[in-house]
This record gives C-alpha cells, sequence and structure tokens, in this order.
DNA sequence: CTGAAAGCGCTTACAG
DNA sequence: CTGAAAGCGCTTACAG
C-alpha cells in the first residue's frame, strides 16, 4: 500500500488539511511547516498526482504530437520544447502519429481524456484541415505545419521564401532543369511547392516536381526513377532532411557528381549535410527557438485564453555549399 | 464545465455504475449498453483518466528516461517503445536528462509521484551506481546501458564484442595505432572501451583512448587536438554515432583523407555514415528490436513481478565500408 | 443484470 | 493559523 497524506497527517500529528497547505506553501506556522517537513521525510511520503489533479482540476501537462520522431527537426524541436516545459514545472507527454491521421484523431481525444493542460501539435494536412471544425477544449499551438487557417497559435518557417531561395540560387547559375521534391503530407511540403513554383516561374523555368511520401525510402526510389527516366533534372531541391538523404543515396547509386552533374539542395542544416563532399546547401531552420516559442504560445494562451491568435512566422537561414557551386571550383 | 460520468447516466437513464460497466465490457443487457452508448455519442462524453486512473490504482503509463533524445540510437529507441506501448495500450511519458544524473533522479521520482506503471531507463554511470540501493515502486527495464548490475532486467548490446571486432579488422589490415574515443558518461562506453582495450591487447597493441562528453562538439575538439599532437593515430573507433560525427568533422578540418591518413569507425548504422565519402565501417545495433524487447521485459515484468531477473544481450552486425579499406582500393 | 454506497488521495471553501 | 467536511470523477465490492 501507498503512503498517503493521511500518514503524513498522523506522523506530524496535524490534519491532513494542513499537511496539503504546508505542502503547497500555504499559510502555516514555522512549527507545523518543519513537523510536517520531518514527517515527509519520516515517511517517505510522495504526493500522488492523480488524486491532486483530479481535485485541483489542473493536469500540469502539456502534450506533443509530431508526426514522425525520426525526422531530426522533430527530434530537435522535441528536446526544446521538453526543455521549455521542464522550466515551467509541466511534464511532456509525446506522441508519434506516423504521419497518421487516425492516430492523430485518437491522439487527440487521449489527450483531452488526460485533461491535458494543452497540446503542442505538427498536423498532418488530413487533419489539418479539419482542425477549424474541431472543438478542443484545451490550447493548442500548431507547430511547423499550419497553412494559412486562423483558429490557432502557430510558429512556422517562411517556408515559401526559404524554398524560393534555394531555387533562386541554382537559377542564377545559369540551370535550367530544377526538379522540386516534396513530402505529400504537410502543408510545410505544400508551401515549400509554391515557393517552389513561384521562384521557377519568376525565373522563366519549367517547373518539375515529385511528391512522396515524407521518408527517406519513397525519396530515394522516387529520385533513382527520375534520374533514369528521358528529363533528369540538373538540380533537385529537397523539402526536408529525409527527402534530402534518400534524394542523396539514389545519386550516388546512380553514380552522378555533385555538382557537375546533379546539384542538390534542401531543408535542415543536420550535421551529416556538411560531413558529406561536397558539402549540401541548405536552408537552416531555428528549430530550437521555433520549440520555445511554441510553447510560449501556449503558456500565454493558457493564461489569456482570449487573446487574438498569433502566428509566428521565422525566416530560414540559407547555408551555400559546393552542392550546388556549379560552374566554380569546389570547395569542399 | 467538464461532462461527466452522471450526465451519460442520466441521459441514459441508468445508474452510474452501470454506465461505467458498459464502458468497461462489463456484464450488461443488450438494451442498456446501446442507451448508454448512445448517451455517450449524444453527450460527447470522454473519461477522466484521472478519475479513473485514481480510482483502479493503475495509471496505463509508461516511462522512458532517456540520457539524449537527439542522439538518434534513442531516437529510435523511443520510436520501437511507443509504438510497442500503443499496441498494448499504454501511454509513454517521456524524459530527457541531457546526461544530467539530478534530472535523472528528479524524473523517477517524478514517475513514482504518477505513479507510473513502469519504466525504460537508460541511466548515467552516476545513476546506475545508486540503481542497486533504490527502493523504486515500480518494475524497471534497463535499456541500452545495464552495466554488471543485476536487479533490474535489461537489454543490451554485446559493447565488448562489438568494439573487439571493429579493432580487431583495423588491426588485421596492419594498422598499430588504434585510437579509442568513448563517452564518459554511460556504462555502454566503457564497455565498449573495455572490448577495444582487450582486442588490443590481443592484437599485441598499445592502447590510447580519449573519454569525452558524449556529443559532437567535444568529440570534435577532442579530435582536433589529438590529430595535432604527437602522437596521431592510424585508426579511430568512436563509441557513437555523435563522437563518430565529431570525429569526422575534425578529420576534414584537418584535411586528412580517409582511410589513408585515418582510418575511421564506429557505432550505429545512421544513414550518413552511408552517404559520406568513403562510407564509414559501422557496428549496426538492432535498435528496435532492443526497444520492443524492453517493453516485453516490462510487461513480463508487471504480470509476474517474482520471476527472475533477465538480461537481453543482443548481437551487433558489423558493416565494413571504405573509411576502413586500408591498403586497398576505396570501394566508394 | 442493476443500483446505492464507499472510497481512491488529494484540495479547497467554510468555520472557527 | 488550523480542522472537519465536501467533493473532484471515477470503479468496485456488496446487495438484491
Amino acid at each position: 500500500m501507498s503512503i498517503s497524506i493521511n500518514d503524513v497527517a498522523r506522523v506530524a500529528g496535524v490534519s491532513k488539511s494542513t499537511v496539503s497547505r504546508a505542502l503547497g506553501g500555504g499559510p502555516v506556522s514555522a512549527d507545523v511547516r518543519a513537523r510536517v517537513e520531518a514527517a515527509v521525510r519520516q515517511t517517505g511520503y510522495r504526493p500522488n498526482l492523480m488524486a491532486r489533479r483530479l481535485r485541483s482540476r489542473d493536469s500540469g501537462l502539456v502534450g506533443m504530437i509530431v508526426a514522425d520522431i525520426r525526422n531530426p527537426f522533430f527530434t530537435a524541436a522535441i528536446g526544446a520544447v521538453e526543455e521549455a516545459a521542464y522550466r515551467h514545472d509541466l511534464r511532456l507527454v509525446l506522441c508519434n502519429t506516423d504521419e497518421d491521421p487516425q492516430r492523430e484523431a485518437l491522439y487527440l481525444q487521449l489527450m483531452h481524456e488526460e485533461r491535458i493542460s494543452g497540446v503542442i501539435l505538427a498536423p498532418t494536412r488530413a487533419t489539418q484541415a479539419r482542425l477549424e471544425q474541431l472543438q478542443l477544449e484545451f490550447p493548442m499551438v500548431l507547430l511547423d505545419r499550419a497553412g494559412a487557417g486562423g483558429r490557432y497559435d502557430s510558429v512556422v518557417l517562411d517556408n515559401a521564401a526559404a524554398a524560393a531561395e534555394l531555387v533562386a540560387g541554382l537559377a542564377a547559375q545559369g540551370l535550367v532543369r530544377i526538379g522540386g521534391l516534396f513530402g505529400n503530407t504537410s502543408s510545410t511540403a505544400l508551401e515549400r511547392r509554391d515557393g517552389y513554383l513561384q521562384a521557377m516561374q519568376a525565373a522563366g523555368l519549367a517547373p518539375d516536381y515529385r511528391e512522396v511520401a515524407p521518408g527517406a525510402e519513397a525519396a530515394a526510389e522516387a529520385v533513382a526513377a527520375w534520374l533514369a527516366g528521358p528529363s533528369r533534372p540538373q538540380a533537385l531541391v529537397a523539402s526536408n532532411s529525409l527527402l534530402l538523404a534518400g534524394a542523396l543515396q539514389a545519386v550516388r547509386a546512380a553514380g552522378l557528381r555533385i555538382p557537375q552533374d546533379l546539384a542538390l539542395a534542401g531543408f535542415d542544416n543536420e550535421r551529416w549535410t556538411e560531413l558529406v563532399e561536397p558539402g549540401i546547401t541548405v536552408i537552416e531552420q531555428p528549430v530550437e527557438d521555433m520549440g520555445r516559442e511554441a510553447m510560449e504560445l501556449l503558456l500565454a494562451r493558457l493564461r489569456s485564453p482570449q487573446q487574438p491568435v498569433r502566428k509566428v512566422v521565422m525566416r530560414g537561414r540559407c547555408i551555400v555549399r559546393g552542392s550546388t557551386a556549379v560552374g566554380r571550383a569546389d570547395p569542399g
């Protein structure tokens, strides 16, 4: 049997109300406080959070639902959110949906059953569409994937601008057949595709892109077929680091040289993008800031539920490396 | 105000006991079951898990405490554990300690306060030492880091054998100054170091190793100094993928060729180890299996608390790539 | 098969 | 400052 507040009360010789107050930092006499503290030590008492939360109607829990825990972008975001939660004395319940809308729905329901204080979510497109009509009982902040919708606070990258910057850089080097490789589950990929399309049009180039499942395997397959096909691109822009890795894998397998045979650029400044040769040109996302900011938005919303919806758009940083240095010497 | 079981009972025209039974799949008449289900739909009722857990004394929660969420090994392990938890209708509470023993202690205490059903832990050495005397109220399974201790079920790699295999491979190519690079926080690193030492001795070679904080930055710094020093190694074995990446970074910065100037090998078959040129020789860990197995051990322990302690040791697979192909043509 | 009652371990008005 | 009482939303013996 577990030790309860009653045991402490008995040992300290006070009522359990008083123990509760002493533990909660309420107004108690110094003598009582000392006796309670001694009793806690003596009994090894640890409060039961289930009971505390049930009674106080505050779960002290924050949920985070991400689409792919194996994507380093999300891992880094989780780390930042966890850190922030820890600082605010909140616990983080993590859910991984593997881009499955059904699991997203299930987890959102579960969050409700947990009477969670708030949720940070990176939804699939499918879920995103239904989010607007959803009547949630807790505040939610969208991270990385927000779309145009307006009901939720969100923190995202300026995806279109970032993708456009990559394309513009390639076009400026005289490349013409610039292909795009985008995930097919996130609004983020959609926005990057739009930025790609706009930049291609601005450069007077004909777009050519593929949308694939957002993992390295699917990307490798798609790119392998693409490279073997009739309209081989001169450059490829991939919309996340997993797609980028898959693309690189296919390029290597095809025996093509980078950047002479194919220039390559993508998203997320993973360490390996600097370790391969030549290094890969990427958009670096301020992912730690994004995670922290998402938590800040959530806390602000919890404090004042009625405040206007905020959308924080962050700027990516383009890191130019050898993979796009066409016509120049490889700096690697 | 939230909808409670009382509201459902009123709408269905039965007592809340009956609602509870109907929802829990207990013995109720078909008529009542239908009415309860209709009432649930009508009211939009969702059970309050806090209350349910408090009463039933079963949290349905599994905790996972890892040292570094940014280490892909742990990310993959988390994914596998989460998947298994999901299948068994358990929720996963994730905690990240950043290799900080204080946070480990805090989280373990928290797990108790959550009345968590069980915990999967990858402890630092500091915590590991104290684990034996700890009197936990929940079962715990050690993942990846177990040491010699005997009180807990665990699933680990045969670390010494794996490290020895890497060293033997390098020694077989006539390399003499084979350096080791190990993390300074985990028993895993310790075991890999021991495997390294044994293999060096078996090969009649003088060991030379460094122990560093288990991150890429510290590794890069240490290796940079090492390479610039008087006894530059001919080969380097790194005990995880972060250290390996840091080492590679330093090698690149020093302008050395792999494997001619320096052979390189390490742990964890991250995708990038195949994408760099030459590819890096690594020990692949069956990380998904390890995560799944940890959950299996935990479930078995929950079912029969008195069963003997089990330690599952898994074998790594050595994947030989160009980074250790000294004296042969680079296969990359 | 169903309901009334007790109780899980807390916190929080309410008196004093 | 302290205690007795009520109650958070459930589940689970206990009767019937």
